[in-house]
DNA sequence: GAATTTCTTGTAACTAGTTACATTGCGCGC
DNA sequence: GCGCGCAATGTAACTAGTTACAAGAAATTC
């Protein structure tokens, strides 16, 4: 009792005084229905129904040590990239027979590592978390634990987790290699804050692979922070030929500001996007972007994970494929 | 045991057994630490660390009748919308000490009786709904149960839940009645699925109750829903003054239509959402739309479902206002 | 009709914590 | 030196399920 009147719900006792059978029947009714003679199971499922019992699965849990719960940590929810993972994740482990629970961690490894400690005693029985940047207090946790663990949105074959993403630095350059190709130079590559992002540091070092002329403008990671962005790069001295942006989001705000400071795009610069977020093919002009295949990776890392869990299968690192996607927004020079 | 070797995980028996403690010592340590001797806490909590010891919240749940965790379902979690409110709730949640578990409904009610009765069984100590059109089955489990539920995003003094939201006819009306003001009459109203969403439905109310000749226009919920809207709206025959959106992310849709076919946003129609995005102010034109709480909304909600759960206190329904927000998207006819 | 098997159900132990109550040992006053 | 109070710790019961094992009843076999 915790003080004040939480009055105690319904158990399987009730049911079973109730139902004038054992306990043990009543768990057969709910777990093994089949072994329970058809009169007897009719019944106790009657005042099942009757009582409004409802299952505790903490006390289950405890027994059978399965929760049936994967926690996800990202660094933030209000994010499409990280939203629309979620949800195909949420679907895919629904359709498994599992529940997700959710933890943000602000891109703070202290916090991380606090949260996954607050999933392990919740008891998940698998985590999936973003990127390779984890606090060592963070490995030490899960290794001790052995819990299934799966690292999403980056690829690394040789991480002592698996990794369930893609490549950063190749989804970066391919945009890079494209703007060169048709004859962009001078490159404003604007990304978001790259400390403890690993993903970032990779989509920079992918933009520098290739032979241009760039600069980097540090952001904020929304719309607002492309625009503020793009605005510190035009009065930057001499003109930009290209904006790259390490996500569509930022890619939106650069396409306002620049529109609304006169500077056609594509006519007298560029702007190429990653992602391809539902609202890439409607900006005006449409976003040449670079597909990042978030709500795919979202059902794979769950798939997997469930795997993990149920079979003990640890799954191998995959690297989904991004693309290129060609749409209005890059100017052929 | 499942069967499958899972290695159970060191307890706390485990750790007073090294020890050389009770069990009742090992669980003072972490509870009332203060009523244990300097030395003997300093052993134990060497001992939990060295073996890594992770406390079992289920175990622990089932004496106490406490998880820490609150529900939280939502019809996706792949919309800003959502995410933003979402993540205010987890932020919120997390300051008072309560995890946050999502399950989505996909704006199923079915889907939605079934999701809540797992995330009861899992212990959620309260739910928090969206909307207010449920299934008389979710209404039962919550009655039954007793468990603390707040219906967000509405407001409805007289629902048999406190409703923590706001007034969507009156801030569809506030709209309307900017546009009214402002000289439009043939406007069309871009809006997501009507049946089984109590919040469409008031918007769609709240446009109607402005001396206004409006049409409605119903597509799916996204930004490209909003583009595929707007040009059926544009191949309608007699053009309309006015898009007016029940989201932020159908204007940007019908804005990138509008232009793309050549139809200038504000000179040739005007576009008003609703929402107030983060986006909404780097679209071009900066989109006018009516103010929609939901960061403080997720806030709001989760404080109170907390404060529900603590002390007992069941909240008052509480209407936070909308607000009109100027800004380019609209022409002064 | 007895023996064996199968079906159905019950008893009680078990999970991993919490906690009421009992016990121990120590310091202190008288 | 005895009893008192108090701090520190231990014992064991309790939470709500699951499940191994036992046992009784019915069906099947010989």
């Amino acid at each position: 009792m915790t003080g004040h009147s939480r009055k105690k719900r319904t158990n399987l006792r009730d049911v079973a005084r109730v139902a004038g059978v054992s306990v043990a029947t009543v768990s057969r009714v709910l777990n093994t229905p089949d072994v329970v003679n058809a009169k007897t199971r009719q019944k106790v499922e009657n005042i099942i129904a009757e009582l409004g019992f409802v299952r505790n699965a903490a006390a289950r849990s405890i027994n059978s040590g399965r929760t049936k719960i994967v926690g996800a940590l990202v660094p933030t929810l209000a994010s499409d990239i990280f939203a629309l993972t979620l949800a195909a994740i949420e679907d895919q482990l629904a359709a498994l027979g599992l529940s997700l629970v959710v933890a943000t961690t602000k891109e703070n490894s202290e916090v991380e590592a606090r949260k996954a400690q607050e999933l392990l005693e919740i008891g998940v029985e698998g985590l999936l978390l973003t990127g390779r940047c984890h606090s060592d207090e963070l490995h030490d946790l899960v290794q001790r634990m052995g819990t299934p663990a799966i690292a999403m949105s980056c690829y690394d074959a040789g991480y002592h987790l698996p990794t369930i993403g893609y490549d950063n630095q190749n989804a970066a350059r391919q945009a890079a290699a494209y703007l060169q190709k048709t004859g962009h130079r001078r490159v404003a590559f604007v990304h978001g804050p790259a400390a403890m992002n690993d993903r970032t540091q990779a989509r920079i070092a992918g933009v520098q692979a290739e032979n241009l002329d760039v600069t980097c403008f540090e952001t904020e990671f929304t719309a607002q922070g492309g625009h503020a962005a793009a605005r510190r790069a035009l009065g930057h001295g001499v003109p930009f030929d290209a904006f790259l942006c390490a996500s569509d989001v930022l890619a939106y705000g650069v396409i306002a500001a620049l529109q609304s400071k006169g500077v056609a795009v594509p006519r007298d610069a560029s702007v190429v996007g990653m992602q391809d977020l539902p609202g890439a093919r409607v900006t005006l002009p449409k976003l040449t972007t670079v597909c990042i295949p978030a709500q795919e990776m979202g059902r794979r890392a769950a798939q997997a994970l469930a795997n993990w869990i149920e079979q003990d299968q640890r799954p191998a690192p995959l690297c989904l494929p991004t693309e290129l996607i060609l749409r209005d927004s890059v100017r052929l020079r």
